[in-house]
DNA sequence: CATACGTGGGT
DNA sequence: TACCCAAGTAT
């Protein structure tokens, strides 16, 4: 999670007008479910041709991407490996270039590693189980209840950024939530959370769609919430930030943006790239070469030969 | 628990 | 224009 947050919290923040315990945790669920059902993105992983594979894909695309970026590569790669062990089947490095400039690529890889095990030690089926699915490369708490919630339809507090901050609203009547996920979080979600499965499966993704759509993190549209009445941070005006300035991410001339663009000379070569073809283009050599031994040592980036360079095999 | 890890669009 | 920040994970 960025730094910037963590100056940005305050656990002592809370202004809760509404009375914690008078908040009535169905209705809010009720109206939310209700409102999902006109309001809801008409997003390609949530019809029902979606498989578990595919929403798998979904969900690491979406984890810090957002789903405007994450459509077109979803579709290309849903049709180039329909299949976990379609993707196993190919070179990593094809996972890598096809994930293009999604961002983090060090995902492509873990899905890549992920897709293996699933062909391997699975029976080239998605697992269901939240603890086994923990135990794939890339897939964390969130992830994992994700998939279990939205593609088996099982009951768990799925809890991203979005669930989050809408819980922190409307029950805490904090306007930002905690930096990561902490236990306080796990136990207002379980408060929420519906008994039946399916319809627990649904207020996962109604909620986060809620905070995707309405109680999103900039501008916040109230007006047009339907659980505005049972919001406490609502209620108490919706008082801003007043904690410490957040610190400012910058990205020009980090190592990040440099392993960005080594990598990016990578995918667009089909062949290995020479050394100095490789590192010519970054201005700073000794960073340059920092970019390249980390994405050495990540396995974004082999050695192919003298002194050349490629995508994984 | 803090930090590293990409990228691009919204405000 | 800067700055914010987006369905997190691993270390």
């Amino acid at each position: 999670m960025p730094r910037r947050w963590a100056a940005r919290f305050r656990p002592t923040a809370t202004v809760s007008i509404v009375d914690p315990a008078a908040l009535d945790h169905a209705a809010v669920v009720t109206k939310t479910l209700r409102w999902y059902g006109h309001a809801a993105r008409d997003l390609p992983w949530r019809r029902s041709e979606a498989t578990p594979w595919s929403i798998m894909i979904s969900e690491f695309m979406l984890q810090q991407t957002p789903v405007a970026r994450v459509l077109q590569p979803w579709q290309q790669w849903v049709e180039r490996w329909p299949t976990p062990a379609a993707l196993a089947d190919a070179p990593s490095g094809e996972a890598v270039r096809a994930w293009g400039r999604l961002g983090y690529p060090r995902r492509a890889l873990r899905l890549h590693r992920a897709a293996t095990a699933i062909r391997d030690d699975h029976d080239g089926e998605v697992p269901a189980d939240y603890h086994i699915l923990l135990g794939l490369p890339g897939v964390g708490s969130y992830t994992a209840a994700a998939i279990a919630s939205f593609a088996y339809r099982r009951r768990h507090v799925v809890l991203d950024t979005n669930v989050r901050r809408v819980q922190t609203r409307v029950a805490l009547g904090a306007a930002y939530p905690h930096p990561s996920a902490t236990a306080a979080d796990r136990a207002l979600g379980e408060e929420f959370l519906p008994s039946k499965a399916e319809r627990a499966a649904r207020w996962a993704v109604a909620s986060m769609e809620l905070g995707a759509l309405i109680c999103t993190a900039r501008s916040p549209r109230c007006d047009a919430c339907p659980v505005r009445s049972h919001c406490s941070w609502y209620a108490a005006g919706r008082p801003d930030w007043d904690g410490p300035p957040r610190i400012a991410q910058r990205y020009e001339g980090t190592d990040r943006q440099c392993r960005g663009a080594l990598l990016g000379i990578l995918r667009s070569s089909d062949d290995a790239v020479g050394a100095e073809d490789l590192l010519q283009h970054w201005p700073d050599r000794r960073q340059a070469e920092r970019a390249r031994d980390s994405l050495l040592a990540d396995g974004l980036m082999i050695v192919a030969g003298d002194d050349r360079y490629a995508l994984p095999g």
